[in-house]
DNA sequence: CGTCATTGTGTTAGTTAGACACAATATAAA
DNA sequence: TTTATATTGTGTCTAACTAACACAATGACG
């Protein structure tokens, strides 16, 4: 396989002079959120070498703000610029590190991680979760890691690596918390929306059920919303009006809150 | 200066074997609030050597739990246990650390601290709040640090080192939003309390006053709390009766929010 | 052109939040 | 001992909000 032969030298550098790039014992994890068809999903990567879901994650170069790590994590993988980006948690149980991953990892190319070595250390892990336009996504694979990315339906996530299942889980619950007091959508939905798509959203994240009218005149309530004079026209009966978020209101709301404070 | 001399081997020794003892680059810092005399206030330490308040805060030993290591910088100071710990935020602005803090403190000590150490390096710190009971807390002052601690005033915070005076901030950010979800009260009060006591904790967190028949109808109503049968006797006027946090009830609250779920 | 599923708008009852009144009571002053 | 005073306990009212539901309007399809 020259294609595996030519990856050595990325790979090798990593494991000798990583040390030296990042900060060590210290990475970020990102749980990354999408909408599509009416099911909320987060992009994950499949990792061949132990045929386990993994989030995208990375490490933190030394002088690098822990966030911007994160969105290079998300860049890397997505691509895409209108992110909502939040850190959720650190994850530091001791023995949440997996050395054997790695040691999978590099023996597909038949190096052997020497003992002691930086990536096989505990790790600890900062935890952030993104909110992004499925629509805008084109999913980068970096064959060097032999890892494609996956979107999969949060209700469907099979067996995951280390805790990676735990993040996602944390994940999934500060996103319900939050959606009580923080507007959501603007990343998740395209520019022009519905209110069924956004009351869609909403369901799908609470898993539960809402009154369409009460959730629409609870939206429109929060003045973060633009109604267009447009119609979405294709599906079959009556065309629903579109709606775009109102920018600064709606960052606004993003700092003080849906309710404004006490 | 005799108990100076004789602190070199500890303070030597972190120098030289902390990076086997501690994760390197990673730290906790703690801001510990309190309720007293209906003030709120946070403990510090007073830095002699640089004459500025700190937060008190560890290094996480190499196979501590982080959330352990919090605990520990905690019961260090204040030996109380007690206590409501939350992880709240991780401070990773690369420039955040500041190696003249340590060479100040070694100098006094004649030690040089040699370039390339691991205290000097960059820290990411992560950030937990406590809340205790300012009654049981008796402030242990640690000499070897020339650092002792004190409650201060949450809103005469004067200069913090580094950036801890936006740890603290944050901190607080956090605390006030979660009042209106969570319960609270149960670590920041002595066992037996009145309405009065605790509506003047909620005030002083909100920075708000509240109405006192409104406050003590909706605290009732979140049933998480005992009436008792005696009155705080003492004061001038009427006495006030006494109540207790119900802990089953109180413990679900905290997991299931004040409202339950949507 | 009528059917049908879905959307837009409106109504109502029940609940909660906020503002305020007044009686009860523990101490202090007279 | 009595009275004054500040504070607590309890109650009431209105406005605002929530939840449940009714019905007309609309666009696609047969």
């Amino acid at each position: 396989m020259a294609k595996k032969a030519s990856l050595h030298p990325n790979l090798k550098q990593l494991l000798e002079k990583g040390n030296q790039i990042y900060q060590t014992g210290i990475s970020v994890d990102c749980v990354i959120f999408g909408f599509h068809e009416n099911v909320l999903k987060i992009l994950v990567l499949d990792v061949q070498y132990i045929n386990k879901k993994a989030l995208p994650g990375g490490f933190i170069k030394i002088n690098e703000p822990v966030e911007e790590a994160a969105y290079r994590v998300l860049q890397e993988r997505t691509g895409v610029h209108n992110i909502y980006l939040q850190q959720f948690e650190v994850f530091s149980n001791p023995t949440r590190s997996d050395s054997t991953v790695h040691q999978r990892r590099y023996k597909d190319f038949g190096i052997k991680i020497p003992k002691n070595n930086w990536l096989l250390q505990r790790f600890i892990t900062i935890g952030y979760f993104a909110l992004i336009d499925f629509t805008e996504v084109k999913t980068i694979d970096r064959q060097i890691d032999a890892e494609h990315c996956v979107w999969v339906d949060i209700n469907k996530l099979d067996s995951m690596m280390m805790d990676h299942k735990d993040i996602v889980l944390k994940a999934l619950e500060t996103l319900r918390t939050q959606l009580a007091y923080t507007p959501i959508g603007k990343n998740l939905l395209p520019k022009k929306f519905t209110m069924p798509e956004l009351q869609k959203l909403y369901e799908t994240i609470l898993d539960q059920k809402l009154d369409r009218r009460n959730f629409q005149r609870k939206m429109i309530s929060f003045g973060i919303l633009n109604k267009l004079n447009e119609t979405r026209k294709g599906g079959a009966h009556k065309a629903p009006f579109l709606y775009t978020f109102n920018d600064k209101k709606y960052q606004k709301a993003l700092k003080e809150g849906l309710y404004g404070s006490w």
